[in-house]
DNA sequence: CGAGTACTTGAGGCACCTCAAGTTTTGTGG
DNA sequence: CCACAAAACTTGAGGTGCCTCAAGTACTCG
């Protein structure tokens, strides 16, 4: 079943008993955690991430599901998954490594808001989102479309929305990035990936598609 | 096969390929990463973790993990455990919902280290070693050993050593916990816990162990 | 019992914060 | 397709939580 979604619609939200797993089609979603008087997000997902796989596992939801701008999910009842499953090991295993992979992602965020200045980190963002949506064919010519306002950078990073500004600022100064409405463009990856100290090693991508 | 450890032992580095799986029976193990010129902790192992499970399917580590104080853990070869799951679905999900409580932690690790104060964050990883290890049965009228010192509390939390240290004086100064040598004793479990803004929701321990 | 490691304390500094006001862009109903 | 409201972005200025450096004290273990 498929589901269009608008901007900030919530698929799901914590404490909620899940009976389905989603996987994202379209557009841009992101997982948060409201903490104290803060919104930490906690993942941005790409077309063709299974965002809440693990509710198969651990129903009741943690933190909150949102469409970021216009998307569409399709919709897996988790009986329908779980036939799938039994009747698949490989497929198991496929799944059980998807959910890995995003394990490693958190772990490298880990990184991002506890050990990396505001600008490594925004530019470590900028990195990781190009470099997943290259493996979905959605990097174009070092640009990609991205929905995420000032102030979600800002929730995704554990910095104040100003002080993101400056930081896009000073990136856009130091001719690594542009990012106009709703487009950013990598102007030298190499530079902004050796700014961020970023390695995709974490993305454990297998393979890496042509370039267009 | 049986492994015994000294502190600070590496049991495996980032870039190995792992042949073999770990589950810890005694001790204590951290899970760590270089950034730049700083280490972050990204995962604090209590007795009956499997903290290198992923490596089934991604076998290339992209991070250390090291022993803290004396430890001893079990070694599985990845042969034998895969034997294992392909005989029995049912432990496949049973390890498989272990990697998915892994990821919980390290969401709420997010969080720790991007929307939480020092002081809100030292307690929440206080809060959370003693949930985890009461759960093992490692928690005693409120007291439990821990072999971290402050620097692993400074790299866990992104924040400096000496900066510990003075949030270390506040909780005590609270009487919310006592920290003599490797003894680290919760005065007052609810209101730490309140300060911490800590649930253990996140944790998805299935029951509770009878206190002692 | 000596040497290394961990802990503590003080003091000055800075990366990032909050508040606040203005400008630009985006979305929406008439 | 315009008018208007709301949202997003930008800029300035003062503040603070945590940092770094540095020195001294107290463990711990061989």
């Amino acid at each position: 079943m498929e589901r269009v979604l608008t901007n900030r619609e919530a698929i799901c939200q914590e404490g909620d008993a899940a009976s389905h797993c989603t996987v994202l089609l379209d557009g841009f979603l992101v997982r948060s955690k409201i903490v104290g008087d803060r919104e930490q997000i906690l993942a941005v997902h790409v077309p063709g991430d299974f965002p809440d796989l693990q509710t198969l596992h651990l129903p009741v939801l943690d933190h909150d599901i949102v469409s970021v701008g216009p998307s569409r999910v399709g919709v897996i009842p988790h009986a329908h998954l779980k036939a799938i499953l039994t009747a698949s090991p490989t497929l198991t295993h496929v799944f059980w490594r998807e959910t890995l992979v995003e394990a490693a992602i958190f772990r490298e965020w880990v990184c991002n808001v506890g050990a990396r200045s505001a600008l490594a980190s925004v530019a470590h963002l900028i990195c990781e989102l190009a470099a997943r949506l290259d493996a979905v064919g959605l990097l174009q010519d070092h640009s990609f479309q991205l929905p995420l306002v000032q102030q979600d950078i800002a929730n995704a990073r554990g910095i104040s929305a100003v002080h993101v500004n400056r930081t896009l600022q000073e990136l856009r100064k130091r001719k690594l990035i542009s990012w106009e409405g709703r487009s950013v463009t990598l102007l030298d990856r190499k530079e902004l990936g050796k700014l961020a100290g970023f390695s995709g090693e974490y993305l454990h991508q297998r393979a890496r598609p042509a370039a267009a």
